[in-house]
DNA sequence: CCTAGATAGTAGGAAGTCCAACTATCTGGC
DNA sequence: GCCAGATAGTTGGACTTCCTACTATCTAGG
């Protein structure tokens, strides 16, 4: 087997060198799937940049573009992006500043808050994804990207992600 | 098309509904990555933790391991985990301070700090790759990691990764 | 030889993540 | 009705990442 280039499968060589043949798919996959992920989110922040957003705002934009009444509660941003209270909170402090959202009393709970995207919020969203179909998503080189997302919906189900 | 309960299934069919369908397998494929890339470093985070180091500093630990005389300059590091030089000195920073690894003056060169691997060092990265391959790498709840690493591949080979 | 530009590494700052702890509010069992 | 426990959100702290700017050192052209 001659060396590789790719330092994944560098990775794996020394995998199987060491004994632990078992478990060396595993490995590469993880090590793939980091190294991927550091690709794909560089070229997205690299775009959205311009729209002055990270990728976590873009995404909290985007739940609420696609909300029914363009407002949701704090804690359903959480669960639907699958991240901490407090990373939501900090990324609507943000957004709030940049008027992209406001937030709102909730009408019957006065504990909750609701996050509803402004017209100027809506305007960011469809232009950040506009250039995001243009720039990443629409070219990703990959021959086949339903397989990918297959594969990784196979991953997803079995850590519970839906 | 009944609704999914899948969160990145859901997105796809907004994109659709917008009249963004040619980017949609795009933005799925994206959508997915990020989500799995945040299960599988949690799930390995957590096996970490027992051991008092991160994702980062278990690469840098391997990598060191692998090198013909346990030691690389920081710069060295820096490349093959493509991470910025600053993220390399503050992942150094902290494992000197567990005692894990030692910065020694390169010989040749007075500007570069070669990193070495203690025997300490040896020994957590070992005791940590045999937890991570039991319980992580061994079983990541896919039938065919082979297919996901070639995809994978595919696309960092695109963006330039090796 | 010697200076201009490249390179190695570090410091400080912004942004994201999580955790632990806290306040305010809601809810269910007695 | 009321109190214990659950829930919603925020604050402060730790950690990782990147960027910009800086120092020290190397290297190559004149």
């Amino acid at each position: 087997m001659p060396l590789s280039r790719d330092p994944v499968a560098q990775a794996r060589q020394h995998w199987v060198e060491h004994g632990w043949a078992d478990a060396a798919e595993g490995m590469a996959a993880v090590t793939s799937l980091m190294r991927a992920q550091q690709i794909v989110l560089s070229r997205v922040e690299a775009v959205l940049k311009g729209f002055d957003i990270t990728f976590a705002r873009y995404e909290v934009l985007m739940l609420l573009l696609f909300s029914r009444q363009g407002r949701l509660p704090m804690r359903v941003i959480g669960q639907r992006l699958q991240v901490h209270p407090t990373s939501v909170t900090n990324a609507v402090d943000r957004l709030e500043v940049a008027q992209l959202v406001v937030r709102k009393p909730h009408p019957s709970d006065r504990r909750a808050t609701l996050i509803e995207i402004t017209p100027e919020g809506r305007r960011v969203a469809l232009a950040a994804t506009s250039a995001l179909n243009d720039s990443v998503f629409g070219d990703l080189g990959l021959a086949d990207p339903v397989g990918l997302v297959d594969d990784l919906r196979e991953l997803r189900s079995g850590a519970g992600d839906f």
